[in-house]
DNA sequence: AGCCGCTCCCTACCATTGGTACGGTTTCCA
DNA sequence: TGGAAACCGTACCAATGGTAGGGAGCGGCT
């Protein structure tokens, strides 16, 4: 139990960083379990096929994500009593670790299974949905907080405001790897961040 | 000559929607000369290996969007006097024209090829460099027009705000995908547009 | 002690796919 | 009418995803 767990995540490891390098088509199984050191069996032990390996590397790469954001924003929201502020911390501390990554963010497991849609089955898209789903909701429950103290000075739908600090990550991992440009993602985030002050800057100042 | 162009623009029509539907990687040639009607001798004859199709994608692609948005701001600057309401309204128009497809925006082959960085060749990854810093020239030109009557209510990089209308872009597709909600991609547009709008309103507004 | 089940390894095999090679044929235009 | 352009046909190759099935080491339970 405790071993073939190891060997499982040792194998999800190596697969996470071929698949953000080249792509989910051009990972190769053989590739795999040569870097692994194991064998074909060894590895069709773990995961019926490929498919099933894309719906593990998928589901670990969310609930990290999800552990990440939940440590960030959490530590923000102790760091500042005012949820707007604590949203502006958390967006400028994710920028901050974002630009600390030598090369630049990895790239995101839910961009590559999304730009390769048909290739994979309706599982993997649903939890591709839910992920997203996840994202609107924990920033759109920060948003709902600060309205309920700031009256931004446009109406937007709360959702909507949501989903842009989602459009905003993908876009900025997407921008930085077509610019070969690392800094461009924080830099992105640093806008947004720019934009929802503006958003709920009173009208006076 | 024409015959020959001809059959080249059918195959990479076939190829573009496979690609956008399925990623590089799962469209296999057999299938394309299958669904284009002719042989594989045929297939090679017009472009020498996969990595070849991958670049007229490209080219193709990209030389298609921007006659997009030349056309669009175009009109919208016909339409428009004010370097700022020409692109608030051209943002507008971009956003209608997007939730008008049936289908949602078909995805952007710039981002296939960026999460799929190293199954291509250092010249595929330069023509999408070249794409981004074209749409940072194209946005950033105007930016720079609107700065020249405008004073933004914050100091922002002329780059990064150019650099944000392609990360909401690109961004916005891939959570549309995503969340399976075609209409997010032109909503995001819109509160773009909002933010954008805000960071020029006078101060007194 | 003995056996079971987990975690692999080994060998062999198959269909698909990207790609090569090369000769032949049709089509079109100058 | 001739020659290039635009294909077709066939044969072949290596790599890849995947299947089948037998076995081996090893820890834990009875």
């Amino acid at each position: 139990m405790r071993k073939g767990e190891e060997t499982r995540a040792r194998i999800l490891d190596v697969a996470e960083a071929a698949v953000l390098a080249k792509g989910f088509g051009a990972t190769s199984i053989d590739e795999l379990i040569a870097e692994t050191g194991i064998t074909k069996s060894g590895f069709f032990y773990h995961f019926r096929d490929k498919n099933e390996l894309a719906r593990a590397l998928l589901e670990r790469y969310i609930e990290n994500d999800e552990r990440i954001y939940d440590e960030i924003f959490g530590r923000a929201h102790q760091l500042a009593d005012d949820p707007l502020q604590a949203f502006l911390l958390g967006l400028k501390m994710l920028s901050e670790i974002l630009a600390d990554l030598p090369n630049g963010h990895p790239g995101c497991l839910v961009a590559v299974m999304c730009t390769q849609e048909r290739a994979f089955d309706r599982e993997i898209q649903e939890i591709n949905r839910q992920a997203a789903l996840m994202w609107r909701r924990r920033f759109g429950s920060m948003f709902e907080e600060i309205m309920r103290i700031y009256r931004p000075r446009e109406a937007l739908d709360v959702d909507q405001l949501a989903d842009m600090v989602s459009t905003v990550l993908e876009g900025g991992i997407i921008l930085s790897k077509a610019l070969k440009q690392p800094e461009s993602l924080p830099q992105q985030l640093l806008v947004l961040r720019s934009f929802v002050r503006l958003l709920f800057q009173p009208a006076s100042a």
